[in-house]
DNA sequence: TTGCTAGATGGAACGTGTTCTAGTTTCGGA
DNA sequence: TCCGAAACTAGAACACGTTCCATCTAGCAA
């Protein structure tokens, strides 16, 4: 047969399985949030048996969170079109972090979905969480670019503690739109500037 | 009918009925972690039937919320035993955050199953949640102790977001013992040193 | 082309959080 | 002391994540 992918068929159907899965687990989350994410209905709307749904994901929070990793790769590529404004570190961080944030808060449903994913405390999905975090904290670095405060020991990690926990806070009803945003500015600036 | 305590018969008995909950949940937690705590168990060893469990806490998010609520309390009771050691703000605060972290790390199924509820993001726990959240500010206020760099807004915030942020990535695996008491000295003295 | 095997399928089954029901007990007020 | 309401009990029932099984199919290798 004339194989014109560099793939297998079968290579290929998977990644079509794979796909047409997340892209269900998406859809279901965006209207209906992490509860609306039943794996029988996941399975039903990829196509796909509930078996091999577990084959491709070990679980509904691998799922998920494989489904955030995709999000936030595509973040990653929209940020390098489109680079931060600022001629400090600190509000290039800002700025970048508060469009993060503006995209997340345009679709709650979904972002509560990843977010609690992204909570579990489930340690066999600590390693898809970790994917997670290092797309996270380079589009920190690269934001900073360079910059000599934002190098020392901690800058990024502590930028994405505090994303993260303004996102479980906001996704749990505990703060108001807008607070994620302005949490990580307040910290951007009290640890960035001079 | 002599009634030595202030209360009524039967609030006493649902004060006793609440106690003996939280501390089967607590026990069960301990070993076991946030999997272990199976609400017929707790009931079971409670000596309540399930409903009754259920009229108490109406998830096993609020009732492991409920248990980490007497925790951090009796964190906060000790700590105004023993004060933090240090001159500057920021030692006093790192010193306070360091004690109670190494006692969670002492602890480690029960952690888990605290912070697993904590991170729950179901609205209807928010208030407990926040409960929680307005102890541990207090005890980081009572450590600052008027500092003036510590009064700036969001210190506070972002000093219990990074605590947050720092128990989920330890409970799920992403972070070693002893890291989440890292991550707040070097956040502490990030925004907190001149 | 044919056969072998990894992987897919449909669906039953299980465990645990949560809800519900029907009957029983407890206790404060009359 | 006695009554009624509120609370408690035992346990069935339900929902959904997860596991398992028997059967079937697609695609690679020979």
């Amino acid at each position: 047969m004339a194989q014109a992918a560099a793939e297998s068929k079968r290579a290929r159907n998977q990644a079509a399985r794979r796909e047409r899965v997340i892209a269900a687990a998406v859809d279901l989350a965006s209207d209906g949030g992490y509860d609306a994410v039943q794996m029988r209905d996941v399975a039903a709307q990829a196509d796909v048996a509930l078996g091999t749904l577990y084959r491709y994901f070990p679980s509904k929070d691998h799922l998920l969170i494989a489904a955030l990793a995709e999000q936030v790769s595509s973040l990653q590529r929209r940020l390098l079109q489109k680079p931060p404004r600022g001629t400090e570190a600190a509000d290039r961080v800002v700025d970048v972090l508060r469009r993060a944030c503006r995209a997340l808060e345009r679709e709650p449903q979904l972002t509560a979905a990843l977010v609690t994913a992204l909570s579990s405390a489930d340690p066999s999905v600590a390693e898809a969480k970790q994917e997670v975090n290092d797309i996270l904290a380079s589009v920190i670095e690269n934001a900073a670019d360079h910059d000599a405060l934002a190098q020392r020991e901690g800058v990024v990690r502590v930028l994405s503690h505090v994303w993260f926990a303004a996102l479980v806070s906001w996704v749990g009803g505990m703060a108001p739109t807008g607070q994620m945003g302005d949490d990580l500015d307040i910290t951007a600036h009290l640890i960035l500037d001079r």
